[in-house]
DNA sequence: CACTATAGTGAATGCTATACACATTTTAGC
DNA sequence: GCTAAAATGTGTATAGCATTCACTATAGTG
C-alpha cells in the first residue's frame, strides 16, 4: 500500500510515453525506439524494460492514451453547447474529431493508420478505449431521438449485439456508422496529406459534410 | 540497345516486387525486410542492391504500382456498364476502389495509411500515379455532366489550379472530393477493421452509401 | 573468342529489440 | 535504526535489420 515508490513509478512511465510522443511526432509512429527514448532520458536502453515489457507494450499504452484522447476532445467539444443544442453538440464532436486528429498526426496514425509490422492490440484492453469516441455520439443522438428531434433513414439492419450492449436504437447506430465513415475519411484524408491541392478550404468543406450529414439526420438547426 | 540483358534485369526486378508483395501481405507494409526477400529468393541480400537502390526505392515502386492497380480496378468496373449507364459507371469505379482495397489490404495500407517511418515518397513520382484514380471519375462524371445528368450543389469553391489542369467543372470537382472522402472513409475502417461489430452487412453498407452519394450528385438511375 | 559489363557474394558497420546477470538504491518490517 | 527484500538501473550479449564495399564468377556483346 506504499505509494512513495509507486507514484516514482508511476511517474517515470509517464515520461517515456511523454518522450514518446514527442518522438512519434517527429519520425512517426512505426519509427518509435526504445533506444532513442533511453537515449533522451539518458537512460540505459535495458531499464525501460522495468516499466514496460517491450515496445508492444508501450505501443499499446500509447494507443490506449489516444483513444482517450480523442474521446475527451470530443466530449469537450459535444459539452460546449447548451444541453438541448443536439446539433451544435454533434458539431461539436465531430469538429473534436478532426481537430484532435490534425493536432496530433502521428497519435491519429497510430489508432488509425495501418497497423504496425509485427503488433497486434490485445483487443480486451484497446477495444474499451475505442469505445468510447463512439459513446459520446450516441449519447447525444440519444437525447435528441428521445426529444423528437431525430429523423435518421435506417433502411438497413444493424448487429443486434450492437443494439443489445450500447441500448441505441436502429436510427442511432444507423446514423452513427455512417456518421463515423464520413467524418473519418475526410479527417484520414487531410491527416495523410491526400486532399492537398483537392480541396480550398479544408474547414470549411469538412464543416459542410457536417452539415449534410446532420441535415440527412434529421437534426434541425438548434 | 540489346535487351537479351535488360528484360531478364527488369524480369528480376519484378520478381522481386511480387516477392515483395507477398511478405507484405503477411507482415504489413512497414515490416517489409530486404533480408527476408533475399533469403526467399535464395540470394544473397547485397544483391538486391543491383536492382534497387534502397528500400526506399523499393517501397516507391511497389507504391507506384499499388496506385495504378487500384485505379485499374477502378477503371474495370468503370467500363463494365454500358457508356451512358452513368450511375452504374460510378458505382462500377466506386465498388471497384473497396474491392481492390478489401483483396489488397497491405498495398492499400501502403498508399493511404501511415506514413512509413524513414521513408518520403518522392512526390513527382507518385502524385502522377495518385491522381489517375480521381481521372477515372473524373471521366465519367464530366460525361454524365455533358448529358446534362448531373446536378450536383457546389456551394463551395475548389481550387482554381485543379479545376484549370484537369479541365473539370466546379461541381465534378466537389462532387469527386466529396465522394472520394465518403467512401474511402468507409474503406480504410472496414480494411483496417475498425468496423468490427458496428455494422451487419458490409457491402450492403457501402452500397447503401454510394446510393445516397449518387442521390445526392444528381446522378439518376440509368 | 576475348573482353567487359554485370550479377552475385561475404564481410563489415552501425542501427534496432530483447534477455540476463549483476550492482545499487530504496522501502518495509521489526 | 537496522536488516532483509524489493525495485531500479547498468553493461553485456544475441539476433535481426539496411547499407556499403571489395571481390569473384559469369554471361552478353562486339
Amino acid at each position: 500500500m506504499t505509494t512513495r515508490r509507486a507514484a516514482q513509478r508511476d511517474r517515470t512511465r509517464d515520461d517515456i510515453k511523454h518522450i514518446a510522443r514527442q518522438q512519434m511526432a517527429e519520425v512517426g509512429a512505426a519509427g518509435l525506439s526504445l533506444n532513442a527514448i533511453a537515449r533522451q532520458m539518458g537512460v540505459a536502453v535495458s531499464g525501460l524494460y522495468r516499466y514496460y515489457d517491450s515496445r508492444d507494450a508501450l505501443v499499446t499504452a500509447l494507443i490506449i492514451d489516444a483513444f482517450h484522447a480523442q474521446a475527451a476532445a470530443m466530449q469537450a467539444g459535444a459539452d460546449a453547447p447548451p444541453r438541448n443544442a443536439y446539433q451544435a453538440r454533434m458539431m461539436g464532436a465531430m469538429w473534436g474529431y478532426r481537430s484532435w486528429a490534425v493536432a496530433h498526426p502521428a497519435e491519429f496514425a497510430l489508432i488509425y493508420g495501418s497497423p504496425i509490422p509485427g503488433y497486434v492490440a490485445p483487443a480486451d484492453q484497446t477495444r474499451p478505449a475505442a469505445a468510447r469516441a463512439m459513446t459520446v455520439v450516441y449519447e447525444v443522438l440519444n437525447e435528441a431521438e428521445a426529444m423528437g428531434k431525430l429523423h435518421a433513414p435506417a433502411d438497413l439492419p444493424m448487429p443486434p449485439k450492437l443494439l443489445r450492449e450500447t441500448g441505441v436504437s436502429l436510427q442511432v447506430a444507423y446514423l452513427g456508422a455512417v456518421g463515423w465513415t464520413r467524418i473519418h475519411g475526410h479527417v484520414t484524408l487531410e491527416v495523410f496529406g491526400h486532399l492537398d491541392g483537392l480541396v480550398t478550404d479544408l474547414e470549411a468543406f469538412y464543416r459542410a459534410e457536417c452539415a449534410t450529414l446532420m441535415r440527412e439526420g434529421g437534426l434541425q438547426p438548434d
